[in-house]
RNA sequence: GGGCCCAUAGCUCAGCUCGGUUAGAGCGCAUCCCUGAUAAGGAUGAGGUCGAUGGUUCAAAUCCAUCUGGGCCCA
């Protein structure tokens, strides 16, 4: 291939993971994102929030999902002319750190942290992992071309995002809402700290289990032959009952035992039948009433009764759905606890804060809580206290992060009084704009209306300490700020890290008493500092004022659908405490990414795709695109290296081939686009097409992404591409290997270049690199062009370029051309046989429309002329139904009289009317009624005996006849087709002149050949052409079957 | 148990908002064609009771109800 000084070659087979570390390494040098902010600035803002990813591990596949179509609005912002600020940022706090590192020290257990590490290096240590994963996640978005500002990022864990998560957390207490409280917490035993109720709803946090499902037998303490029956899948709680529970209008009964003769047991009276059989009968009835204040006896004999323990209490949240219609009361249930507080009741914990049984429970004594279920259904079915147990399957809480079976505790905690704020919660969530928009008022939006309180303390060692000092007569102060901590230690504090252990350190003189303040040594909850990072970010309000201000609220944010209860929910929750309102506009809210067999993704499995490999084989714009386009973004998708290849075949291809044609052409031409032009209406109809398509992408591609739409707007490009690629090049090509001095060569060059052009500037926010490689090698030769497509504007629609009617007569024109060559496939006529001509049937009016597209049929179906179907009825017969669409709101029920009207009519003369006078006429009913050509629905079939494609109203007919001057141009077309593949096999270039000769044994074929001696040559580029001549030397040789009989063609170069 | 989403060809997915009588693509398969950009492209074929049932309607993949199965979220 030639070089020109114009462009840079471009190889065919192109390598994209080469190519975009090619495009990188540009970008890198010149800094091109730079520019892009540079160049915008000024301009009006478009509000990006980059959601901080964790950084306790490495980046999966998914996390190219968020990041694409978190890059793909804000690139098109950009080229529309905003300024898309873009800081990135990390989370670094959290329980999910402190996993890692424990793993990295092989500890186990939480108390080994400060027994065998020490807090200090502990923490050190977390925050030398979350730099290292940091890195990956850096090095991973660089690679993807995900344009933020990693020089610039926000960390969670810096001293400044503390101090004003700090100042947030101040402005909350002073309003009162951030308070200590006694409540049953989900904890998990092995990290040894409560979770909030959106940690706790993390994917992957229940997990169908199967427990014991026990009935157990309470004896009443004054008639042991009678016994309440209460039902249990945690049979551990057993040990710490407290009371049980009844419903006081639930109706109760009293029945036989079946295993126990002269026994008795009470149920509910609707679960009798259930859980005793159908057989039962109720000996005696009574109301949850009648049933309040008997005492039983206990399972087990750990925890004392007292004056008020181990009777029946009544409860609003006995249900008769399941178990038995009383409920067994412990400290495990938030209902529980809402009894034991109201009515004083015995509460003994059973269990340890390490999930242990306590030593006072005898045997039990040291089990793993979930391991003393055995022990205990055991135990109880010894002593006849057990009824039933069988297994349960359900889906039972773990924690999110080391899988442990939680527990439910009643325990100390600090809390935000979120679910006061309901209302305004609410309200913010209305002025938001939610992709999809059933999340808004469906998951999200119950979410909000179930509010309950933010549990905000760990007791953990990495993250934001909670700046909350207490003094021994428990005085408590929120401190917001390090200044204000300095003024109150008296020293300055303002070097010191916030992190534990060194704030643990800061005592002070409590300003009510005087008594030495320390420390609550709770952290808190770590999405809480991601929902700060509206305000933490800047580190606002100590500093960036202005860009807080100017970049509040967001514009636009897209996670994952797990974040409805985990960012969505604190950005939302804090910007409304804080500013009243919401801290974004728009959410796109992403599905997760499942492996081909619909599974989840998760390291467990195994099933992980390491976005790297798909990087190395396939690069980071077919990722993207995937991701980007395949399939519905918020439902969870399939995707494995097939689908991605996949992309990477059907767009990346094509667009690349498409480019890679008119590189190749314009260099051979040395074609400079840079000023010249040849104005729209001048140029051939097929350019005004594509060009009338191109336009109509531009329009549609801009609605889609202003609707944060990129599947739809990716899609557009795609059929556009395909356009371009099967039909307008296809049929274009010959247009291109004339002389640029031609006009019509110079029109194709340029609509061609602008089709790829405009193309590259579409796709730059979807595939910012193939498209970069593609603008800037197109616009080489323009002195005055971006350097980058990333600098380029977005393209503006241009009114003038619209051609409805265009469109729709290509569209007419490709369905003939199908048609047509459907009809030479019915016919077992190859394509590159001539015929005569081909007849084409439809509406008169629609054919008499194509005008010069006729042409692109004559040479698709290589046919000599095409010829109207006017008088040739006897080619077809019509049949004429209704368009029900049309007729439908017309007629009503009365449609399907004129259906039976029109099978009635002679279908010939209904058509033939309708062809001269437009419009038609039928008797429905009696009453002739006038129908128009949208109200009818033609529709052409074949008759016997003629081989006719047809659908609907068209239909393509080819006259077979094949002439003895048809059939020696088809033997010249069959030998060029063979030398041409020869040219290729022997390694050619397309320009490349050769010298050939043919030879051949059947004389009508030599004929032929003699008589297009003159096409043959100059379709293969020969400077001589030899016929029944043998040439000499090492020339490259092949035999063409034509017609029967055989060609030998050499050829070498002159 | 409750809420949300999904169910269309062997596989991946459009179409459903706003109902219209022949339900479309791609991958894969078979046969053939085309190739002076293409790891392409085209034609034909096999492959669908549009998850099931009922309803509304002249007309239902599309609207409504119920059910079944799957996923997610929550109890």
């Amino acid at each position: 291939m030639s070089e020109s000084a114009l462009y840079r070659s471009v190889e065919p087979q192109v390598s994209f993971p080469e190519m975009e570390s090619r495009v990188l390494e540009g970008w890198a040098a010149r800094d091109v994102f730079g520019k892009t902010l540079r160049q915008r600035e000024g301009g009006p803002e478009w509000v990006f929030y980059e959601g901080p990813p964790t950084a306790n591990g490495k980046p999966g596949i998914h996390h190219v999902e968020a990041r694409a179509f978190k890059d793909v609005f804000c690139r098109f912002q950009t080229m529309r002319g905003h300024y898309v600020h873009r800081k990135a940022g990390w989370d670094c706090h959290g329980l999910p750190v402190e996993i890692a590192v424990e793993q990295e020290l092989g500890i186990t257990q939480k108390r080994e942290i400060e027994e065998k590490v020490g807090i200090g290096e502990f923490t050190r240590r977390c925050r030398v992992s979350v730099q290292r994963y940091v890195d990956d996640w850096a090095r991973l978005t660089d690679r993807i071309g995900f344009w933020v500002d990693l020089d610039d990022a926000y960390w969670t864990m810096s001293s400044d995002y503390v101090e004003s998560v700090w100042w947030l957390l101040k402005q909350i207490w002073d309003k009162g809402l951030l308070e200590e409280d006694f409540k049953v917490v989900p904890y998990c035993p092995r990290c040894e700290t409560s979770l909030s109720s959106h940690e706790q709803h993390q994917p992957d946090a229940y997990q169908t289990v199967v427990d014991p499902s026990v009935y157990v037998r309470l004896p009443l303490a004054e008639d042991p032959a009678t016994a309440l029956v209460v039902w249990t899948t945690t049979p551990w709680t057993l040990l710490a009952n407290m009371a049980a529970a009844v419903g006081v209008d639930v109706t109760y009964a009293k029945v036989a035992d079946p295993d126990l003769e002269g026994r008795y047991l009470v149920v509910a009276k609707d679960r009798m039948k259930q859980l005793l059989g159908d057989e039962v009968e109720a000996l005696e009835e009574m109301t949850g009433a009648d049933l309040v204040g008997i005492s039983y006896t206990p399972p087990f004999g750990f925890v004392p009764s007292g004056p008020r323990g181990h009777r029946v209490r009544p409860g609003d949240f006995v249900s008769t759905e399941e178990g038995t219609g009383i409920v067994h009361l412990a400290p495990y249930g938030e209902d529980d606890m809402a009894v034991a507080r109201r009515d004083d009741l015995p509460i003994v914990q059973m269990i340890d804060g390490t999930g242990h049984v306590v030593p006072s429970a005898g045997s039990f004594g040291g089990l793993w809580f979930k391991d003393a279920d055995a022990a205990i259904v055991r135990d109880l079915d010894q002593r006849g206290v057990l009824l039933r147990s069988e297994n349960y399957e359900h889906a039972y809480p773990h924690c999110w992060r080391c899988n442990t079976p939680l527990l439910y505790f009643a325990r100390k905690d600090w809390y935000i009084r979120t679910s006061q704020l309901r209302d305004q919660l609410q309200a913010s969530n209305e002025e938001t704009n939610w992709q999809p928009p059933t999340i808004k008022h469906g998951r999200f939006g119950d979410w909000l209306a179930n509010n309950v309180d933010w549990s905000l303390s760990r007791d953990r060692y990495w993250g934001t300490p909670l700046p909350v000092w207490r003094c021994d007569n428990g005085h408590t102060l929120c401190v917001g700020s390090f200044s204000e901590l300095s003024e109150l230690a008296g020293e300055d504090l303002s070097g010191l890290d916030p992190h534990r252990p060194y704030i643990d350190e800061v005592t002070f003189a409590c300003p009510q008493c005087s008594t030495e303040a320390t420390r609550v040594k709770s952290v808190i909850d770590a999405w809480f500092d991601s929902g700060a990072m509206p305000f933490a970010q800047w580190h606002y309000p100590f500093e960036g004022e202005a860009a807080f201000e100017t970049r509040f609220p967001a514009d636009f944010i897209s996670e994952a659908i797990d974040q409805t209860r985990g960012w969505f929910y604190s950005l939302l929750a804090i910007a409304t405490m804080i500013r009243g309102h919401n801290s974004f506009k728009n959410v796109v809210c992403l599905g997760h990414i499942v492996d081909e067999a619909g599974r989840k993704m998760s390291k467990s499995r195994g099933n992980v795709i390491d976005p790297w490999v798909v990087i190395d084989q396939q690069g980071a714009d077919a990722m993207r695109w995937l991701m980007l386009t395949g399939g519905t973004p918020w439902s969870s998708r399939r995707v494995g290296m097939q689908s991605i290849q996949e992309a990477l075949r059907k767009y990346l291809l094509t667009l690349w081939n498409t480019y890679s044609f008119w590189v190749t052409y314009a260099s051979l031409e040395a074609f400079d686009p840079t000023g010249m032009d040849i104005p729209v209406k001048e140029r051939p109809e097929t350019d005004r097409w594509i060009l009338a398509e191109l336009e109509d992408t531009v329009r549609e591609v801009t609605r889609a992404l202003d609707d944060f739409d990129a599947t739809r707007g990716g899609r557009r490009i795609e059929r556009f591409v395909d356009d371009l690629s099967n039909w307008y090049v296809r049929t274009n090509r010959r247009r291109f290997w004339r002389s640029t001095t031609d006009s019509d060569t110079r029109a194709a060059f340029l609509t061609l270049w602008e089709c790829l052009v405009v193309t590259a500037k579409l796709t730059a926010p979807f595939t910012p690199f193939v498209s970069d490689e593609i603008f800037t090698n197109l616009t080489g030769p323009d002195g005055n062009a971006p350097e980058s497509v990333h600098l380029a504007d977005w393209p503006q629609p241009d009114e003038m370029r619209v051609d409805d009617a265009l469109v729709r007569r290509m569209r007419l024109t490709r369905k003939l051309v199908a048609l047509g060559r459907s009809a030479r496939t019915d016919a077992r006529m190859r394509v590159r046989q001539p015929l005569a001509r081909a007849v084409l049937v439809g509406p008169a009016a629609e054919l008499r429309e194509l005008g010069d597209l006729t042409g692109v049929i004559t040479d698709e179906l290589n046919v000599k002329v095409v010829d109207y179907a006017r008088g040739m009825e006897e080619l077809v017969s019509y049949s004429v139904k209704p368009n029900f669409k049309a007729l439908g709101p017309r007629f009503g029920a009365r449609v399907k009289g004129v259906a039976g009207a029109l099978a009635a009519t002679d279908a010939h003369a209904l058509v033939a009317t309708l062809e001269k006078e437009g419009r038609a006429f039928v008797a429905v009913d009696g009453a002739e009624v006038e129908l128009t050509p949208e109200e009818l629905d033609v529709r052409i079939e074949g008759r016997p005996g003629f081989s006719l494609a047809r659908e609907g109203p068209y239909g393509v007919a080819l006259d077979l006849d094949i002439t003895p001057e048809l059939r020696a141009e088809g033997v010249a077309r069959e030998v060029i087709r063979g030398v041409q593949d020869l040219r290729k096999t022997a390694g050619l270039a397309v320009e490349d002149r050769i010298e050939l000769s043919l030879s051949t044994d059947d004389d009508s074929i030599a004929e032929a050949l003699k008589a297009h001696l003159e096409y043959v040559s100059s379709e293969v580029l020969a400077t001589t052409t030899h016929l029944d001549e043998e040439t000499a030397g090492d020339a490259a040789a092949t035999i063409i079957e034509v017609d029967g009989g055989v060609v030998t063609a050499k050829l070498q170069r002159p």
